[in-house]
DNA sequence: CGAATACATGTATTCGGTTACAGCATAAAA
DNA sequence: TTTTATGCTGTAACCGAATACATGTATTCG
């Protein structure tokens, strides 16, 4: 085989369809968005443009579409960690939707870390985008209002916490989903004595959880014992060191409310490895409902959100306003949950 | 609070600096890119302009940059399926790389079909990226031929099972490791029958897989009994459906080799909720090494792929590449493997 | 002191499309 | 037949940057 000159990777252009097909190049850019009423193109020359295009295998440049027309198909999308099914599932009917309106999606993890949140909100607001999707676990109102308040990028954020008006918030109500859940423990479970496995204070679900968390025991004259609260960093394996200092404290509760499902399932299996019985010994819920719920023996029970439809409506509603800029005051949305009962409560 | 009018959201262009600055717009450029050593600024316009961006908080439009440099600083890359573990450990390798290059990187999902991918090829190859990588499980030489032929568009591709000499390879050698795998199940465990759950015969892992697992058999005098051969499609519930129709069949082998694990995860469930006892009644060897292989008990022996090294591979591999486009040949890199022994078998 | 050189910056062009506007047919109306 | 409308297509400007080239000034050298 002739060894082949480092040719340029010289796509076509739409003059070179033009040449060929002996019309001007604003003809051939007219033929092949036909979307403009107002203009009419002869079929004979709209089958020898479709013709030139063709052989040549033209395809437009999208850069160049995007710079004069001032829209990129393209969104964004910022969340905390996708390797956790909950926000996978969430990144995939993002994907179904945007895909589905022609959209790609940039997608970027900020592993709850604060600093990557900023970063990419940074890199987004330069980068030309539509629309942007963001899972905020650290980012604070005046965060967005610097990097999205005069560049009217449109947004869709999931999170109650934030009061942000500059776009459209689908939320879930925790709190009433949490204390549900927990008097659900008490009065057909009769469960008696709680333990809490949290994350910092600071960060959005924990307080909100925590309080619904309270509220259901405060209403049967139920308390926190301040030694049985842990604080974990949403993974496994903070799940499990959670229950290394539960037993450090000798203290064995009926129950344990985990505040995710991934921190659940550490919680669950460094119980067994420890000897107990679960939920016999101890009891844990969790919250999320992610695939591992399933896998987990016991079956986890937990609270369900519903990752699907949390991603649906937040793509639905950046489209919506995408597609109509004029639509008025930010809308709130919000995703159902559900207690799905197994086996580990 | 004044009902602010649509206002355009106009961001500031490199002609608003110039202007602020009281210079010409090429100016401005030659400030931000210091990096053309033969042009110089003295130092009183570059502070003049870098004060003047600063006061508009001006960022270059990327679109316009790249139209003009033919460089995106966004790579495509397509995995057949996020929510698999392995998938997204290869997902996180290659965004971790992109970003430390300053790249951004557009995900798809083909989940496994044809159509998918052929489409997503389709939308890049005509989308402006600077590289691609893929994960390709039906696409053919010649797909990838057609698709990325004439465009010099770098590629890094996983999978041995391709001679497209178009792109760099990264490969495992699946083949002797499923015969090694079955190898050490056979002389260290003694087990002395076997079942198979593989997946279609036109997809790539499962003839090389299959054809270890054989190779190792026929070594010590077994074979494979043409009833215990089944296929699924990937999923944990294709994994259970395997198991359903094997308990129907009244053989029970010793040990069950799957293809990958969340179809051996689905096993084992199915396996004991038929009431039978893994290892002990039946043993369960997988392939891939995911998370939830030490979450399912008992915990999944398997045979460990490294993602991350994956990853990182076709990262590096590809940006090489991208920096570099006079790389003589293509290259076939070798990611390593390891058998987890866990108690599964 | 005039010519050569280096430095700093401005002018013009380009990337590949979209779109406002102008112009020339031909057909319809007066 | 002249006027007007209509259909079709070309010309020119533009999106926001990068870059080849030209130009003007300060510096250096013979």
């Amino acid at each position: 085989m002739a060894k082949r000159p480092p040719s340029k990777p010289k796509m076509p252009t739409m003059y070179d369809v033009a040449k060929l097909a002996g019309v001007s190049q604003p003809t051939v850019s007219r033929v092949l968005n036909q979307n403009d009423t107002t203009v009419q193109i002869s079929e004979e020359t709209r089958t020898r443009v479709l013709a030139a295009v063709e052989a040549l295998g033209y395809h437009p440049n999208i850069l160049a579409r995007s710079l004069r027309t001032q829209r990129t198909q393209t969104i964004a999308l910022l969340i905390a960690d996708i390797s956790n099914g909950f926000y996978h599932t969430i990144t995939r009917a993002v994907q179904d939707v945007a895909h589905s309106n022609g959209y790609e999606v940039l997608i970027s993890n900020s592993d709850h870390i604060y600093e990557n949140e900023k970063h990419f909100c940074e890199a987004v607001s330069r980068r030309p985008v539509d629309g942007m999707i963001m899972v905020p676990i650290h980012l604070t109102e005046s965060d967005l209002e610097d990097y999205f308040g005069n560049t009217h990028t449109p947004v869709a954020i999931l999170g109650s916490h934030l009061h942000y008006n500059g776009g459209d918030i689908v939320y879930m109500d925790d709190e009433q989903a949490t204390y549900e859940g927990v008097r659900w423990m008490i009065t057909e479970r009769h469960y008696e004595s709680f333990g809490f496995v949290g994350v910092a204070d600071d960060l959005p679900p924990g307080p909100r959880r925590l309080h619904g968390f309270k509220r259901a025991l405060n209403e049967f004259g139920l308390f926190l014992d301040p030694r049985l609260f842990f604080r974990g960093d949403f993974t496994m394996e903070s799940g499990a060191e959670c229950v290394h200092q539960l037993i450090q404290t000798g203290i064995l509760p009926h129950a344990l409310f985990v505040l995710n499902d991934l921190m659940a399932i550490g919680a669950i299996l460094a119980l067994q490895e420890a000897g107990y019985r679960v939920p016999e010994d101890i009891a844990v819920m969790g919250f999320d409902d992610i695939p591992e719920a399933k896998i987990v023996r016991p079956m986890l029970t937990t609270i369900a959100q519903d990752p699907r439809d949390i991603g649906l409506k937040l793509a639905h509603t950046l489209f919506e306003r995408i597609n109509n800029p004029d639509i008025e005051q930010p809308r709130v949305l919000e995703s159902p949950w559900k207690l799905m009962i197994r086996d580990s409560a």
